[in-house]
RNA sequence: GGUGGAGUGGCCGAGAGGCGAGGCAGCGGCCUGCAAAGCCGCCGACACGGGUUCAAAUCCCGUCUCCACCUCCA
């Protein structure tokens, strides 16, 4: 089977050909850095590195650019309400990106542009739109530049809608620069106190949408394969940037890909809300790969009602595997990850990327890999323990990566063995001569201690325990 | 007013005409001194009302409920 994707705009699935055989260029709207990273952005994070890895997997170059949109006129307010300068907000909350998108295992992206970074890209976007008739500095003086919509036919084709029965926006009636309420702005004239750039229609500054699409070209050339983001960025942001790119002659995207929004007790999760969930308040409450597995585990294009419940149901879910795979390791010692994958975990994926589905195989390779194990049967475990690590590999899942190993001092480590074992030896003593409930006594400590004992056949093992 | 999505067992969550994904929890069995982990089995769902079909969770018509977007959003 293809390779295909649900196309936002195409509004079905499409199967993917690379605009260069062997490659693929991926466009994701990142962050607008005005506050911290909560559970939705990171959501997008995950979905788009997990497609990542698959197109890489499948054989494709891919050349990922994440943008940063590091000026607008929330970064602008917040640094007004704590007296900073803008760039230390958009500076601040970058670094929390980075660190989020870090711990829940998203590969770097190949270039991850700033918006401040590419005026003089976005000044020529807006020289070729206002030659073209595409675009206008606004008639009224204030130095802001307006999009005519009106002057692109395709324009609402992205996400469906039709010029006529759309809305204008809100602050049309104070803003008599517009030709038409619909017009969107390129550029906003500078205002008293405000960071502006020099172009040659006035200082100003970037408008929303602009730095996307001059930054998306400038990195991936005119045309390049697939756009990602949230759902919620359909409408405006990516029908504008597809506007004034295809206005300015650019093809853009060829795809359209979007993931679903996050949903808290049936409430959207947003930033403008303040409902946020931070990821440092999350990773309190379970590991950066259990809260990866959580994640992933739906569908991209789903809803994810968030609760507490379902991403600790998700943490045993991945503590399962985690447990075959170390106890796997303890008998067949380490067994690298299996280069090819099982067909029906490949079809899966190849299948508008169904990790839900690609993840009932894992589970089955964890059922008997487990048997295996139980067996004695060390050829199978060993096959078995390949694939399913190779499987993980490619989500992004594996518990034995460097990525996710247990890091902290191994010398510690075992000091702690050492230790623990001098208990353990105690246990088997006191077992030895039916004294159980001296044996109980030292599980019972040890357990208090943290430590979870199991009895196997080949002798006692333990783990720290987590979650 | 326009555009789109969703309703699946106790819970999470796939699937989209025909052998009931998977996980979490629960119950029974095996294993264990007892546990834990694991294995085997059980339980069990497609919002509602019609219709099409040999066959519908899936297609069609209608109804209800919820959600998103329509220029701050991932």
């Amino acid at each position: 089977m293809s390779l295909r994707f649900y196309d936002t705009r195409a509004r079905q699935v499409r199967d993917f050909v690379p605009l260069r055989e062997g490659r693929a260029s991926l466009y994701l709207c990142g962050a607008t850095v005005q506050a911290p990273p909560h559970i939705g952005h990171i959501r997008s994070g995950v979905n788009f590195d997990i497609l990542r890895r698959w197109l890489t997997y499948r054989g494709y170059r891919v050349t990922l650019c994440r943008n940063v949109t590091d000026i607008d006129d929330k970064i602008i307010n917040v640094a007004r309400a704590e007296g900073v300068p803008w760039w230390e907000v958009s500076e601040r909350n970058q670094r929390a990106f980075t660190w989020a998108y870090d711990i829940l295992g998203c590969l770097p992206p190949t270039v991850e542009p700033r918006a401040t970074g590419h005026v003089p890209e976005m000044v020529e976007l807006m020289r070729r739109l206002i030659e073209s008739g595409h675009a206008y500095p606004a008639e009224n003086g204030s130095g802001d530049v307006y999009f005519d919509v009106t002057s692109f036919p395709e324009y609402g084709a992205l996400s469906n809608q039709r010029l006529e029965q759309m809305r204008g926006a809100d602050d049309t009636e104070n803003d008599l620069g517009k030709r038409d309420p619909r017009d969107f702005a390129l550029w906003k004239g500078v205002r008293p106190g405000e960071p502006s750039w020099e172009t040659p229609w006035g200082r100003g500054r970037p408008g929303w949408h602009l730095e996307c699409s001059a930054m998306a070209t400038k990195y991936l050339g005119s045309t390049f394969d697939i756009h990602g983001g949230g759902l919620d960025l359909v409408f405006p942001h990516h029908e504008n940037e597809t506007a004034q790119s295809q206005a300015a002659g650019d093809g853009f995207a060829r795809y359209w890909l979007h993931n679903g929004l996050l949903a808290m007790a049936g409430e959207k999760m947003s930033k403008s809300v303040g409902n946020s969930l931070l990821i440092p308040e999350i990773v309190r409450k379970v590991r950066p790969v259990e809260l990866r597995y959580y994640l992933a585990q739906a569908h991209y294009r789903s809803v994810i009602d968030y609760s507490d419940e379902a991403l600790r149901e998700a943490a045993s879910a991945y503590q399962r595997i985690e447990g075959f795979l170390t106890r796997a390791t303890e008998v067949v010692g380490e067994v690298a990850p299996a280069g090819e994958m099982p067909e029906e975990f490949a079809s899966a994926l190849d299948d508008d990327l169904g990790v839900s589905q690609a993840l009932a195989v894992v589970h089955g390779h964890v059922r008997d890999g487990n048997s295996a194990l139980a067996d004695g049967a060390k050829e199978r475990l060993a096959e078995i323990t390949g694939r399913l690590r190779g499987m993980l590999a490619v989500l992004g899942l594996d518990p034995l990566s460097e990525q996710w190993a247990e890091t902290g001092d191994t010398g510690l480590r075992d000091v702690v063995d050492a230790l623990v074992t001098v208990a353990l030896d105690q246990r088997q003593a006191a077992r030895a001569r039916k004294d159980y409930a001296a044996a109980d006594e030292i599980r019972d400590r040890l357990s208090e201690a943290g430590i979870t004992v199991e009895d196997t056949p080949r002798g006692p093992r333990w783990e720290l325990r987590h979650g």
